[in-house]
DNA sequence: CCTTCTGAGTTCCTTCAGGAGACTCAAGAA
DNA sequence: TTCTTGAGTCTCCTGAAGGAACTCAGAAGG
């Protein structure tokens, strides 16, 4: 085995979330779709990435529930959309986009800008704890076993 | 070029953050340390990771100014800890696990429970608006060029 | 009716990253 | 002086990523 299936490793969400799109390309294939770039030619055109990869990338989101094939002609020509499940991912990379553009942009800025529809104005996302609202972040939590922890 | 280096792609936060904690492992050494796994043995015996690889890896995560190697005695043995930089990407991890847990760890439960200190309660994270403080998801923004879209 | 075009893959070959395990090296312990 | 331990190196092998050419089905064009 090549390459480690990470969630084999223990009960652990992350793990488990990595082998759905820990693999090189996946994440880059979301934001594509999800910013409108949902057709295999559009997709490989985009990234540069090679067509094999693109069609493994495409099978296992699409094995996942993360994304769904669409057939747009009666021909076999697909546009890939986003699952509900493929959506949700999204949060992770507005996060990832929020990271970068903090630590990474430099002096050029954000590459992209977000608009939030609630308000109108341009903003960020920002990490809440669900129960009471305050910021919730890595030093603000302690970590205990919960009922899945056992394999 | 075996695996294209991302952030060459495009201005793009997420392709940028890829090539900081993209390559396999990562993220897992992340949240090792974070746990308090924070020694070279202690991580390979935890994860399993190839002592190559871990050690590529902790190089690199160290270069990028995620990871501070602190020595512990006098002799060449060291510690890993998370600089500030890298605490702040443990935000998308708690996000990778949040959706870990709702979709992937089944009737099982989440393996892993956060306690939130300013309120007491076990929770999860949220996100929200930066400027309003409603919730803020993938279909609840609209996207823009920002200062920094040009190459 | 035959040829061309197009989107969506497949196939094939080469190169290089990951896995496994043995080896090294420095300093303290026995 | 030898043994042990943590933290890496080194070597060999396998398999994934890159790149480019090939396939295939249906539509369009002459």
């Amino acid at each position: 085995m090549q390459r480690t299936n990470f969630s084999e490793l223990a009960a652990c969400s992350i793990a488990r979330t990595l082998d759905v799109i820990g693999e090189p390309w996946s994440p880059l294939i979301l934001r594509d779709v999800w910013a409108g770039v949902s057709r295999f030619e559009q997709l490989q055109a985009d990234l540069g990435i090679s067509r094999k990869v693109l069609t493994e990338r495409l099978n296992h989101l699409v094995d996942e529930g993360i994304l769904e094939r669409h057939p747009y002609d009666r021909r076999p020509r697909y546009e890939y959309v986003l699952t509900e499940k493929g959506t949700e991912l999204v949060d992770m990379l507005m996060v990832m986009t929020r990271w970068g553009d903090k630590w990474l942009a430099g002096k050029a800025g954000p590459p992209v800008l977000y608009r939030h529809h609630a308000c109108g104005e341009i903003s960020t996302v920002d990490l809440r704890c669900a129960h009471c609202g305050e910021p919730m972040h890595a030093n603000d939590v302690d970590m205990l076993a919960g009922p899945g922890a056992t394999r």
